[in-house]
DNA sequence: GTGAAAGCGCTAACAG
DNA sequence: CTGTTAGCGCTTTCAC
């Protein structure tokens, strides 16, 4: 009776149903024909004991794990928590189990490395991790799959990025258009490209109408949540501080909100702030931020599909640049304020 | 010189250092004593070699896989999202690897069991989906490591929750101590304990000073961003609204908070609202919100604790009511408003 | 159609 | 101290 000590096997299904293990393997797996009759009875038996196959033994013959890695810098941030949303979805309605880690920007960069080395996965997203190509060589020389997400790393490797640049320069004409001019960037770091690449289009329309941003109107922060606060601070004790402030994501942007309130700006009347990502946090302040939306959900799914093509049919390799969309809110100065009256 | 082909294995290394492969593992485990020397050349073949033991075959022989399991409810949530980081980081300290599952609550509530019966974890971390004592009967039977943070299952299987009871009643007395006494409640769902248990610290505190809550004070959402605005506007068209809103979390709080300022009323002037759960957005929003703060990283870590403590040293069954604190801002009429001056 | 047997890469007795 | 060998649970030729 008590037999619940131990596992049910592919053994004793096979005893139970009074076949080899072979048989009772093709029949899972569906691969060649098997007697009708033999084949309900087999069934009939997986059934009765509950049996599941071992993942870890399937996977050592078959050298497949039908588990994907993800490796994000921080769940933390709202960007990448929709990312994973997205990325978790897909790979469990493609039947793929989804294994994460976190890994901080500066750490040894090997950690998603030994995920592979150690056949835990079929294949890898990593995102925003700060990889070089020359990092990813040996996985992708022996053709396994990875899918880089928000790191521009040129061809051979799919890629997902969004137009980061383009983001830049919707929100610069933006501000422009409001009649703006001396208009201040809040970097999320001195090395990310996402961070250079909004800062590029803002500086690439800026020129456009001969304007430039003086040394001291580009500060930085570390694109999280608090990080932004001094650097707004910093700007609005210049002694000609900026009319706009253009933070690198909405995270900063909130904390530039809070610190021009602190300081007793109005927003957007005093100074003008927009942010990046369209995080839910940007509906929901005071005034709410006008920002740039990425659609974190869809990279995540994309890359997913991207690393399971190649799983499956080998590599295919592409590059796609997903479009932004400006959100127009009230802390550029659009929209009227709602709720407590500001000409009061 | 072309090996490239398949992955480096425990032969290899055994070739490489003249030795056989038991040796190699026994280096590998640190287990027996072997000769100094051997151990060298053994080192350095596993070095020069660049081999990395797999997972997936150790697993089989030790039935054991070095990765946690983690399902939960909704990973986009801040809240849950920093309690996944709890657990995140702490497996990692540990040597664990996070397998992690998005499971919506009326799903088929088998996800998690099959992680288990496919034998891809050593344990399982469940966060907030309503299951039963009876659905984790056969885990705990065959003695496998579960741990529930937000579900309230008696004894012998590790919980962990915090204090929602004693939650809502500092914060119905804190409403209480600034006078208001029509104080109406955002449900976060009618089944959830959570939800259930904050209510009634409100309404005990409220019984204690001869109040109670009507009918029509008593609404719904779902936890989710966005669905506190429409229970709120039902509050609001009431022939007598109340005179503060107590949200089930943080997310609904600020729902509200859009919801009162879209009337043209004034918070906490006109209406007091507060939250529950102290997400990052509830000190962004204006006014900031008052609420309780749960420990929700620490929850993630005992969590992790308990997996792997009973995964080493048997089950230790316990259950762990975490505190809460209160978190006084301004929605709830405490502190001075900043910036827009509110007496203009 | 179905079974026997050889691996997949590693650990763990059991001998030397 | 070190090598031999038998599994762990499953897939997959190769025979029958």
């Amino acid at each position: 009776m008590e037999r619940a000590k131990t596992r049910v096997t592919i053994d004793d299904v096979a005893k139970r149903a009074k076949v080899s293990i072979s048989t009772v393997s093709r029949v899972l797996n569906g691969l060649d024909r098997v007697h009708p009759a033999t084949r309900q009875r087999i069934q009939a038996a997986v059934v009765e004991l509950g049996y599941q196959p071992s993942a870890l033994a399937r996977g050592l013959a078959l050298n497949r794990t039908h588990t994907i890695g993800l490796i994000v810098l921080n769940v933390t941030d709202p960007f990448f928590s929709e990312m994973v949303r997205g990325v978790e979805e897909t790979a469990a309605a493609a039947g793929y189990s989804l294994l994460i880690a976190c890994q901080p920007r500066q750490a040894e960069e090997r950690r998603y490395h030994q995920l592979f080395t150690e056949s835990r996965v079929d294949g890898l997203v990593l995102v925003a991790l700060g990889v070089q190509r020359s990092d990813l060589d040996q996985l992708v020389a022996r053709g396994f799959p990875v899918a880089v997400i928000q790191e521009d790393l040129g061809g051979d490797v799919p890629t997902f990025v969004v137009d980061n640049y383009g983001g830049g320069r919707l929100l610069a004409d933006h501000l422009l258009d409001h009649g703006y001019r001396r208009i201040a960037y809040i970097a999320g770091s001195n090395y990310t490209p996402a961070s250079a690449d909004r800062l590029r289009g803002l500086r690439d329309v800026l020129a456009a109408h001969d304007l430039r941003i003086p040394d001291d109107y580009l500060v930085c922060g570390n694109f999280m949540s608090g990080s932004g606060y001094e650097p707004m601070l910093q700007l609005l004790d210049l002694p000609q501080p900026p009319e706009a402030v253009f933070a690198a994501n909405d995270q900063m942007a909130c904390d530039a909100l809070r610190a021009a309130r602190e300081r007793g700006l109005r927003v957007p009347d005093d100074i003008a702030i927009v942010g990046f990502d369209d995080i839910i946090l940007a509906s929901y302040t005071t005034p709410t931020l006008t920002t740039v939306r990425q659609p974190a959900y869809e990279m995540g799914r994309l890359a997913i599909d991207a690393v399971l093509a190649a799983s499956t049919n080998g590599p295919q390799p592409q590059r796609v640049v997903l479009p932004t969309e400006l959100m127009i809110r009230e802390s550029c100065g659009c929209l009227p304020q709602r709720g407590t009256a500001k000409g009061a």
